[in-house]
DNA sequence: ATGAATACCGATTGCCGATCGGTGTTCGGG
DNA sequence: CCCGAACACCGATCGGCAATCGGTATTCAT
């Protein structure tokens, strides 16, 4: 499953799902379609569009569909971000996420220190012979 | 300094300038316009392009360009990395660089650990206090 | 049954990369 | 000095895709 190129407003129509949870066509409508003068069914085609990139999901309620969300905001740019990386699995002999890293480490100060502690908390997770913690 | 959207051929420019260093047009359509079968002008346009995205430089030899990669191919992912990851000062907040690592980890029984090294290194680079290395 | 809300479909528009051909320019050899 | 080759540069066209709209069919509720 890759990401694909999203247009500006089905970016901004995934943005309205993930602030506002599942919702329907008309309600993305009330919020984006009255600054931007859209019609309801263009709003209906991109949410068309996204379901079948497989970036929502879709309920018939009573005859009206109520999109959701497919993965989480963090999800998503985080599976951009491998793709962006190429094959992840020669990232790191590529030097791809040395040199991320670097950029981490250059954008903020305690960003690398936070990176580290994601890693190893993901690395306890990994193997809890060596005490995992509770929360 | 952002990373643009790049088409097919601008791509497959981009890896053949990766791979053989600096080349003039006439290189590039040896090398890829014969497959393809492409004229020349259309290589040369896709130089142009590219080195108006700023991805390319280029210097007058006699009257040809000799064109060369500004990034090199990690440094290049790893920005569109950074990119796709949205704001790097607020990442960690998100949640994105936790979901990323859980994607590495995933990919890879290795992976993780290689990226807990990279992490350390980059730490012992900005705090020479607790004895750098030497390799 | 009628009307409102919605799904669905087709056409149009706009944008951008890809591609080509034409024209001007410059360098080097005769 | 001139001519041809290689190349840069420009404009036009093509194709794909998102965005947008209007129209029509469908479905539910009253």
């Amino acid at each position: 499953m890759d990401i694909p190129a999203l247009g500006e407003l089905e970016s901004a129509v995934l943005d309205f799902l993930w602030e506002h949870g599942t919702s329907e066509a008309k309600d993305v409508h009330k919020a984006l379609g009255a600054r931007r003068e859209i019609t309801l069914s263009t709003i209906q085609s991109t949410l068309e569009r996204l379901y079948r990139k497989r970036l929502l999901m879709r309920e018939k309620v009573s005859h009206a569909y109520r999109y959701a969300t497919v993965l989480t905001r963090s999800e998503f740019r985080a599976r951009a971000m491998a793709e962006a990386a190429g094959d992840l699995k020669q990232a790191d002999s590529n030097g791809v996420l040395a040199a991320f890293v670097d950029l981490v480490a250059r954008s903020d100060k305690n960003a690398l220190d936070e990176l580290a502690r994601i890693v190893e908390r993901a690395q306890e997770e990994r193997r809890p012979s060596k005490g995992g913690r509770s929360s």
